[in-house]
DNA sequence: TTAATAAAGGATAAAAAGGTCTTTATATAC
DNA sequence: GTATATAAAGACCTTTTTATCCTTTATTAA
């Protein structure tokens, strides 16, 4: 188990694909993205409907459809991808699993577990999910495998 | 979906119970552990008997057997117990699920989530399991809820 | 208006995680 | 030895996650 199910590590990789192969309004399909991000198309359809549907990312049906992100998507962090695919748990909850677990009532992980998290919550709300395009123009980051 | 499974949660839980309940040579019983850490008690003793088989805690059974730990025991890092339990994907996995994940060949969080990951590992192999027993006995620190 | 295209939605299946129960093995006390 | 207490082991069951497939709906273009 990572620290994101399996559908958020899918829907990261699939919305920055989406991000870079659209920025000029075009579209992209459920196929290529698929094919590009290495993930099992119909699962990763759900997925992006499920974006889709929360707003995350735009989608449009027939001919020349697909998915797209418009430009004020770009500046979002991918912060809400993770909430909208796992919830904020891993954003917030306790290393160990009480869900009582405060300063008052704390676990004995929870304040170092505390910095943990919130450099994990730090880094996913200060990226944003446009800002990896142009390294992903030039192929020197990796979506796959 | 926190950062360890449940199993991991409620492994961690249970250990640190047994350290502060049984440094005299004494051993506990899961019942007492189960209700301790507020966890299903079959299910833990799956997970005990786990640990006791990867030599992380250790049993006795028959009459006034029990779960206990050796000295040494207590000296290990709480990294051994998610080790055992998960694995240690979450100490190095990639946050985007990519298995070739690596310097040469990065995914777009490989550099901010490696800070996260390192700093995860770096403070579960740098507490150990017996660290926590005096502010247990005094009821400081809490195990359940 | 029709045909083609592509995502949305729904039903189902397979695998993994989480959880329970019963029997067996082992240690202790009498 | 016998009875008893306790963990180990194994067989199950349930829920959640991961995954597939088929039908419907929306859009476009001819």
């Amino acid at each position: 188990m990572g620290v994101f199910s399996k559908t958020c590590e899918y829907g990261i990789r699939a919305v920055l694909y989406i991000a870079h192969r659209t920025t000029d309004g075009s579209r992209v399909g459920i196929k290529e993205i698929a094919a590009a991000v290495d993930t099992p198309e119909s699962f990763l359809a759900k997925i992006l409907q499920d974006l889709s549907r929360k707003g995350v990312i735009q989608s449009i049906k027939g001919p020349n459809g697909g998915f797209f992100l418009e430009t004020p998507s770009l500046q979002r962090p991918l912060a809400d991808i993770v909430k909208a695919l796992d919830g904020d748990e891993v954003f917030s909850g306790c290393g160990m699993g009480l869900t009582q677990c405060s300063e008052k009532n704390p676990c004995p992980l929870h304040k170092e577990f505390k910095k943990v998290r919130n450099q994990l919550a730090h880094m996913m709300t200060t990226t944003t999910i446009g800002q990896f395009n142009k390294e992903l123009l030039k192929g020197t980051l990796s979506l796959k495998k």
